[in-house]
DNA sequence: TCACTGACCGTGG
DNA sequence: ACCACGGCCAGTG
């Protein structure tokens, strides 16, 4: 079950999900700290290309939680629906304005924190 | 096989 | 303050 992904643990990808699974409820993060918190010589880029192909990877990742720096959703696109995004943020009590989350740095996560 | 692109970000002009 | 560009990995044409 957790070999979602066919290469080793040590893969930078799954470092990535792993990452973004520990956010916890009612926060969000973004590629860039997640990028600089992986280490390595992983870019932000690099981060959203993982994250597209986070839909095959088990236990699913709450993709929903990771917005670019400006705290907009550009990813929002990629969901289910174009909505879907939107609407499971403010389903964690996530005002989100015109594809932009309100008051975004109070929601911000960043790793290592509990 | 080569070249381009992608849910981005930081830096420099 | 705005615009342009480089960087890193994997997948696709």
């Amino acid at each position: 079950m957790k070999k979602a992904i066919k290469k080793n643990p040590d893969d930078w990808m799954e470092a990535v999900y792993r990452i973004v699974r520990q956010i916890p409820y009612g926060k969000v993060c973004t590629y860039g700290i997640i990028a600089e918190s992986v280490g390595l010589r992983l870019t932000a880029r690099m981060v959203g290309w993982a994250m597209n192909h986070a839909h095959r990877v088990v236990p699913a990742v709450p993709a929903h939680r990771v917005v670019n720096r400006n705290g907009l959703l550009t990813g929002k696109h990629h969901f289910a629906t174009p909505t879907l995004m939107e609407e499971l943020l403010r389903a964690e009590k996530i005002s989100v304005r015109d594809n932009e989350i309100v008051n975004f740095k109070e929601y911000l996560w960043f790793p290592g924190e509990k």
